[in-house]
DNA sequence: CCCCGCTGTCACCAATCGGTGAGTAGCCGG
DNA sequence: CCGGCTACTCACCGATTGGTGACAGCGGGG
């Protein structure tokens, strides 16, 4: 996740730089982008628009209009940018070769999952958008969201069977919504439940409780 | 003339039913309110506004200025209002009395709470609120919301004490995040995780898969 | 060379937003 | 009957939004 700085709307030519912008498409589309996906990650969904991104990117909205085909593509692009997420997310030692039974396989997922969201703004402020929003727009992003989680998901988990008499697939969607949940409210308010979410101590908490809760139903 | 055509797209639903409206600051006050309420039920927070709520109230803004002081006081008094979610919610057979084990508690609130949620927009509304903004004005709907979730627990579990060995807080605290995104996400997009929440029966497996869940911790 | 196309900029549009000052309309006590 | 209080409406403000048409400047191909 690159995280680049973004050149404000200040003192414009205030040094002797002039920053002669040159005339590169790719790059201009690029830097739209970039800047479509720091200002969704710092300012979340609720000013996310086409006056706030070309202002953030330094150029004309009318360029978002041309090379995007407006906020929708702009959108859409995000969503495609964000099949990288799984890629940079999978950790060097592969799936659950080491682990011998589901249990162990779904309380390190667990963890992982919590972890990386914790530390991904952008991945949160799609999640509260999709849980706001109901519009076809943000419908498609969701979709790349939740394609790129399961295939997170399928990478980790390898070739491990879940255990029979047990709805996974449910129990382990109710584990991810938990996980989400805990992540967003702690984001946006510091606590969940009146378990207060902000220090790593409050964290860990959380994370032990949450593996008890796995152990319970896989053992 | 007063206004008595109030233009709303839809929703024929029990809400703000301005009929006849005479001189009364009262019925304008109560009238206001059931008008954010239900546009904030319907709507969102995203289109929640001054504007849309004297639209919807039938009434200009003004009068909202000066009986509530603004929105800030609109939210303010929403939130007051949401005590009431309390007494509304408790069901008439009281609460642990007949329930033996903590595990049985928590299963039977666990789905309560899922069912309360899932019938209740408003809730869902200010929930998802809560989770995507940060202001002054929703943390303190998101502090009433989250009192009057607190006391509907604390009526339900009447005197029985978790179990020892167990940071019940924090279980208790991802029981719940489950149970709301599950919510969130249902209403939003029809599912979670991949997880199908359209259908009734849908909504039982989740319900079976939580009620799991609960049992592996409290047994 | 000139001209055309691509890149980027700017000015302007209607609509809506939150917010306010001023004025109207009905009721009630004297 | 009237003066004043209160409930209420209206007109307007500046700012910002999404969106569009016109134009400037550079560069490469004829």
């Amino acid at each position: 996740m690159l995280i680049e700085a973004v050149k404000l709307e200040n003192s414009p030519e205030a040094g002797a730089e002039p920053e002669r912008r040159v005339r590169d498409r790719g790059a201009t589309e690029r830097a739209i982008l970039a800047a479509a996906k720091s200002l969704l990650a710092q300012e979340g969904f609720q000013n996310f628009g086409i006056n706030a991104v070309a202002r953030r990117a330094g150029c004309d909205k009318q360029l978002i209009y041309r090379y995007y085909g407006g906020l929708d593509g702009l959108v859409e692009a995000i969503g495609t940018d964000l099949g990288t997420w799984v890629r940079d997310r999978i950790p060097e030692d592969a799936g659950g070769m080491f682990l011998l039974t589901y249990g162990d396989l779904m309380e390190r997922l667990a963890l992982l999952l919590l972890d990386a969201l914790k530390n991904d703004p952008l991945m949160r402020r799609i999640l509260a958008w999709e849980i706001s929003d109901n519009t076809e727009q943000v419908r498609r992003l969701s979709e790349a969201r939740s394609k790129a989680l399961a295939l997170w998901l399928e990478r980790m988990r390898g070739s491990l069977a879940p255990p029979k008499g047990v709805d996974a697939a449910a129990v382990n969607a109710i584990v991810i919504a938990a996980i989400q949940h805990l992540v967003l409210a702690g984001a946006a308010g510091g606590q969940c439940a009146g378990l207060s979410l902000k220090t790593p101590k409050d964290w860990e908490k959380a994370a032990l409780a949450l593996k008890r809760i796995v152990r319970g139903v896989y053992g």
